[in-house]
DNA sequence: GTTAGCACTCACGAGTGCGGAGTGCCAGTG
DNA sequence: CACTGGCACTCCGCACTCGTGAGTGCTAAC
């Protein structure tokens, strides 16, 4: 009884804060929100919040402010996750369903994601570990360089282009690619690598080298550069607060222009729940201490494919943040699948 | 005699702004500089720049801040292009040396272009129209779905997905991608609408579906997407400015969002003079009036290829800017030309 | 054409005072 | 024992004042 009127204070905390930005004092609790109590039976829950420390003041005699731990227990125990409104649900399908080519769906969804939350999204594109190749390609630009294209079977193109030291022979570079062809066709990325071992054997050695480069190559697109690209969009609504953003928003921007941050940021979400929300200092890059961020993983079917997510300020408003993330995850997943 | 020392003050008070973002007067002025003239002097020829609109005060009795017309006038007249040092130039060299393809040329010339002049950075992808086709691909995803893969002879890869009604023949497909092959196989993408008039009549009626779709998608990719891929960098610098900078960062953030904007910026650059300076309301684009934006053309060899550039608030360093700008345009050009 | 002097303007910062929102504590009440 | 009303206290934010100084325009002299 006790326990759920402090929990119901720290709830009201975290809306009131959420929505005006402003530390929250006890009378304007009580006024807007219905609880049945006196503004100083409030504060004494506040004491008792504060001492376990889900909430602090800025200075003395001013309201309180919900701190990270008070966002964490507010998104575990208190939201629930209000859903998309049917139009709502409607305008991401159609948004979705019209685009062209994977491209396109990434920078589709990044959009509508950056424009339903009003925060910063982000969207990782289809991981290859879980791809196959479809199609591989090799073809000459000129008598020392020739370009690699990839094509995976959920249509993900990745490219790379190969200079060599000697020039290149038409006659042996269609007969790699052939044989290559026939190699790695349908075979999974993780399996490649493994394939790769004995494939330059059947090849006279005057050939070797251009084999050994191609080679690499292939086998430097399928580790290295696994997972590589996140797509980044709605970096405006970082700069909807003013002062109020905590600190400046500029090592923010800074970190997000990391590839390495980006994967990061989406990539250590846990796998048994839907939606993973790490607030504040719970990131694992310094410069997000004072974001949140809400990820979520997409999936064609029942394999996981990539990760989507949003970044904002602490004070973001996480039902609407969860729902957005959980049900655009959720299109995305079915429009891939699809195609 | 009398002109020149009025150009001088005024070159003198754009360095003295830019260096420290606040109005310049005219005591501090003849202090920095050694003018070998009374304040009182300078104070004239402030009030005639003054009256010809070259600078203004932002209330009475401040120092003055060059207008767009001032800054103009010193870009066009003042301005000598102050050459990188050859460490510089080195660092330029080595680091665009070591990309593995185009997309990677893209990726580090934006960031670099971003690191040296400490703006947000621009640069637009090899423009299709002046490229011609070094390979075209179709393949089968699924037995409704197949991707369209093009190869461009500077080693641009664009890729379509098409969505078919009926089941794809795989006969049909290989059939129509070798025919396509021969037909648009070294041809400039100008060329290739006019090369698809008569490229379906060879097939028989049952095919004419596929075969359709497919020159549909192939006409829509070098025609609707021609140009279309600009990559940022560097909009961390944008938040360096506190308050210092024009108004919201906001609006700006918005527009460069959108890739339109992107190459409007870039795109109505003139062709004669090897770099471009758009200044305030110079600009094509509304909420770009407070900041100028730097573009030149880089291509390989002597044909215009694309264009890069730098974006940042009009008091930016233009001479430095301008050299960094021009030098990076020339090495994307010659890296690219190399590979 | 240049300079020195002078009166004037006005943004800015420091200092002051006050109101109000908010708190903690304590004593009283069902 | 939990809740409430009352009270003293803190301290932020705002408005106001006022002195200072940088900067200007004008005029008269060189």
């Amino acid at each position: 009884m006790l326990e759920d009127r402090r929990l119901a204070v720290l709830r009201a905390i975290v809306e009131d804060y959420v929505a005006t930005h402003e530390p929250v004092g006890s009378k304007a609790l009580v006024e807007r929100h219905n609880l049945g109590v006196s503004p100083a039976t409030i504060r004494n829950d506040m004491a008792a919040l504060e001492d376990e420390g889900y909430i602090a003041q800025p200075h003395t005699s001013a309201g309180r402010v919900p701190t990270d731990l008070g966002y964490r227990l507010f998104v575990d125990r208190l939201s629930g996750v209000k859903p998309l409104s049917s139009p709502e649900r409607r305008a991401i399908q159609e948004f979705l369903d019209s685009s062209v080519d994977l491209d396109d769906v990434m920078v589709r969804t990044v959009r509508l994601l950056a424009q339903i939350t009003r925060q910063v999204a982000l969207v990782q594109y289809p991981t290859l570990s879980r791809s196959s190749v479809r199609h591989i390609e090799l073809i000459a630009l000129s008598t020392t360089r020739l370009i690699m294209v990839l094509i995976t079977d959920n249509g993900r193109v990745e490219q790379r282009t190969i200079e060599c030291a000697a020039p290149i022979s038409e006659i042996a570079l269609g007969d790699i690619r052939a044989r290559l062809l026939v190699a790695v066709s349908g075979q999974s990325f993780l399996s490649i690598p493994e394939i790769l071992l004995t494939f330059s054997g059947q090849f006279p050695a005057e050939m070797q080298p251009l084999v050994t480069i191609i080679q690499a190559t292939l086998l430097d697109a399928v580790t290295e550069r696994i997972d590589e690209r996140v797509v980044l969009g709605g970096t405006a609504h970082l700069a909807r607060y003013g002062d109020a953003f905590p600190l400046s928003i500029q090592p923010v921007l800074e970190a997000l222009e990391e590839q390495v941050v980006l994967l990061r940021l989406l990539g250590e979400s846990s796998t048994n729940t839907s939606v993973t929300v790490r607030i504040g200092h719970e990131n694992p890059v310094e410069a997000m201490e004072s974001t949140s961020v809400v990820t979520a993983r997409y999936g064609i079917g029942d394999s996981t494919v990539a990760s989507l997510g949003v970044v904002g300020p602490t004070h973001m408003d996480y039902a609407g943040n969860i729902a957005a993330v959980q049900a655009v995850a959720q299109y995305v997943g079915r429009i891939l699948g699809e195609q």
